[in-house]
DNA sequence: CTCCGACCAGTAATCGTTTACCGAGCGGCG
DNA sequence: CGCCGCTCGGTAAACGATTACTGGTCGGAG
């Protein structure tokens, strides 16, 4: 029996006798033959697979933005590489490289960037090395490209998000508000900070630079920001965190401090993490639909794929989840 | 210029003069050239990439095994595939053999498992599926297999970190301890169980039937099943968590009926996720050292892969964390 | 009885690399 | 001056699948 008469007996797509399918079908049993991917790929084509490209698999919000993500891909019939970078670059580069040899369908980059000086260009030249390859370069969560770049991007309101945690807490009567923001340049911090300045504005309070404190998103970064606010005596009423981890640490430094919450300051988060709802009080904060958003991410990325057209640019809304972390001010 | 040379200039390991060399680069660079990793897989061989098969990403202990098996792959060159089960065995089954054809190093099965009828035969299978396709099979959090298999295990001491809850709780006094068990024959559950009924034998405590309650390890579940307890008038001064997650939906249980933790009733848990320390109160439960034990399944499993020495099965040890949900009763 | 078409199976080219083997050019040494 | 060996580049086989093309067998129709 010929090769050719195995592979299109298990394609199925080929007028086999009945007898020669048994023949095969006792042969793959017995010899536990399993097809080469890598020879499949070589001849008839395979789809590729999907790369996540992460900072961090860890972190509640990208956890589920890589969930979503790998639930489409499943769904197509996608394998999902998952990487994370650690915020070192060389590596991202390394991981594009990679995965143009991987022949991967989609390259998704998840999460918030540092807007440095080369960043654009970086991104550009990820694009068209990608979209030479035969892959399709997706940001998710964070801002589009200028120009005209085969990438698409699916990200959510972060400033609107922003706008309406800080109007929730300027609506109740606060007007000092400490702003737990992220670190300088992150796109999603930079969004946010545009968010609560708009809000701010929106009900004529003045911006105070000192309430604007940058930091990394990080539960111990919060605490010790609103530590040393509060060491320096800097008048504030309420807190918004620019993430649910920020806020956990700014209540721990707080409640250390005697300050019940929300009775004396007011807190609200960014994120909706899972436990946001569970911590005491339970969090007022901002739902981002972080599955959607992966989901999204590789749906556009893999209907690209067959046909020219679809949406290469998403935006998906936020919405405010209000608990109890709230009051207003005394 | 042939093939040959430009495969051997880009290799590196054989002699090639200057200018050829230079007009190898100049051309890689003006046709954006990648290899192919199907074509070099097929002849000169390339590492497979690991495979990680887990129920569900954005389970907290479950991100950080990934992490860890995706940090140890990456620092040894590969590639980490992840997908998620949703506890589908037939997806399960479909992922071993999709794993064969790719030509995985490793596929690291993570997670308890619900110890049914077939799961050991199914195991059986896969293990020796996989070694024939030159894959090694990992379990990774949970028990060994009966017989000799070709399969690396890394667990970690679920009956004893149970005990060292337990046995807590028991050397603050209390008697009556509600335990939020897992799912019936689930291999972590029943461990956990084994660790609790034997610090209640070293207390001289006799074990009752109906304060071990069975269930997922759920934040909802924790939550109808403490209130369900409750409802039911059952006696009890403690509550043993499987999970931090179960938990967390007992504390919120507890508190809305009006019962302070640990004032009114002590609760442990088990996991130590990183937002134990952030309840109100710090939740005292069994640190598992997650990250560990997914770089150890991967590092176990890529060793074997060279020599044939190594070990095979590896049995990680827990932590108490004591923080302050657990007091004398009254 | 012959011829044609349907049905089935084999031959060989192809995908993109790696690498064993071969051979050409050339410098040094006897 | 000739031979040897070193340097460097080409030829071709192999990896494992898919598939166009070819060809053989058999049944039915003319």
């Amino acid at each position: 029996m010929s090769v050719a008469t195995v592979s299109r007996t298990l394609a199925g797509n080929y007028p086999v006798s009945d007898a020669t399918r048994a023949r095969v079908t006792a042969a793959v049993e017995a010899l536990h033959y399993v097809v080469n991917v890598h020879a499949k790929a070589l001849s008839g084509r395979v789809a590729g697979p999907v790369a996540l490209v992460l900072q961090d698999i860890t972190g509640p919000s990208l956890a589920h933005v890589a969930a979503g993500a790998e639930q489409e891909a499943a769904a197509r019939g996608r394998l999902s590489l998952v990487c994370a970078t650690h915020s070192d670059q060389d590596r991202e580069d390394d991981l594009v490289q990679l995965m143009r040899e991987q022949h991967a369908a989609a390259v998704v980059l998840v999460g918030g960037a540092v807007l440095d000086d080369g960043y654009q260009a970086r991104m550009a030249e990820y694009a068209r090395a990608l979209d030479a390859a035969g892959s399709r370069l997706v940001l998710c969560g964070r801002p589009p490209l200028p120009g005209d770049l085969p990438v698409t991007v699916v990200e959510y309101d972060n400033r609107g998000g922003a706008f309406q945690a800080v109007d929730h807490l300027l609506g109740a009567g606060h007007r000092r508000v400490l702003f737990l923001a992220g670190e300088p340049l992150n796109t999603s911090a930079e969004e946010r900070r545009t968010g609560y300045r708009q809000a701010l504005r929106a009900h004529g309070v003045d911006y105070a630079g000192e309430l604007d404190i940058p930091g990394p998103y990080t539960r111990v970064s919060g605490y010790q920001r609103t530590r040393a606010a509060l060491d320096e005596g800097l008048d504030f009423t309420a807190v918004f965190a620019g993430t649910d981890v920020v806020a956990v640490g700014a209540l721990a430094a707080l409640r250390e401090a005697g300050l019940s919450v929300p009775g004396d300051v007011s807190l609200v988060g960014f994120d909706d993490v899972p436990f946001a709802a569970d911590l005491t009080p339970a969090l007022t904060t901002v739902r981002v639909p972080y599955e959607d958003l992966g989901r999204t991410a590789v749906r556009l990325a893999l209907e690209r794929e067959n046909r020219l057209a679809g949406d290469d640019h998403v935006v998906l809304g936020t919405q405010l989840v209000i608990r109890q972390s709230v009051r207003p001010p005394k």
